[in-house]
DNA sequence: TCCGATGTATTGATGTGCCGATACATTGGT
DNA sequence: ACCAATGTATCGGCACATCAATACATCGGA
């Protein structure tokens, strides 16, 4: 394992969805730096068992919201834009993370309300167009 | 209108799970609370325009997460056991909530965040059974 | 006791998303 | 100029989830 990836073939959510989030995770953790190469896609997907398109998918996706870039014979390595969560950010996260934790919720529950919470926002400024 | 309910029908995420997302939502924020009736299932089914058992859907797994509880004449109605987010850990969800707001995350990517961290936090001593 | 309101169960059709396989395009090194 | 490594595109099949429709079970009040 390079960058210690890891999918549940069995599990309901999408092997590309898997790959695609711990991606995200690990460049929002700082665990992938801007300008760390990511396993080819051929690499990754014997690796994980899966077909190449698979994990082309998680690529795509991670591509158009702008994680990684991607150019033909160098491989996919992280976007220079794609900034590590500030430390600020993440602390409110850990912050949350804790508190939901000692309140005995379970992760989907935590999701829930974080989720909750997100959409009764204002009317975020629509700024990134189309941004998934 | 009674409690606000409402539903995206071309939206890609089902609508069963909108409706739970909602009621979620709205317990967590405290303004669903316990002992609370919501609409029958035939009701809101008619206001969505939907088959009842796509509300049924959502009141079952509400019910399987123990946020609601549904006797047979009497209805569906918030849960006892199903308490609001408590202050703290409200707080944190909108402070969280609003360092993303700040940092230009699109709620999903500042889902992506949580989710991250939620999974990375330590070993969740599998306490709730079964609790999805 | 009867009836209407409410949740529950079943069945079937439809769509659509995932994934594998495979062929293609492009690019940088030698 | 060539070639091998890498990402990209396409096609097909399989499976499964969603949703509608409808019939059933159960309960409480009049």
């Amino acid at each position: 394992m390079s960058v210690g990836l890891e999918v549940d073939l069995a599990s309901a959510v999408p092997v590309w969805e898997q790959v695609r989030a711990q991606v995200v995770a690990h460049v929002a953790a700082g665990r992938l730096r801007p300008g760390d190469r990511l396993p080819t896609i051929r690499a990754l997907a014997t690796d994980l068992g899966v077909a190449p398109g698979t994990v082309a998918r998680a690529f795509r996706e991670l591509e158009t919201t702008g994680v990684v870039v991607t150019r033909r014979r160098a491989g996919t390595q992280v976007a220079a834009g794609a900034v590590a969560a500030d430390d600020g950010l993440r602390a409110a996260a850990a912050a949350y993370a804790r508190a939901a934790h000692a309140a005995g919720l379970t992760p989907d529950a935590a999701l829930d309300l974080v989720r909750g919470v997100l959409l009764a926002t204002p009317a975020r400024a629509e700024s990134a167009a189309g941004r998934r």
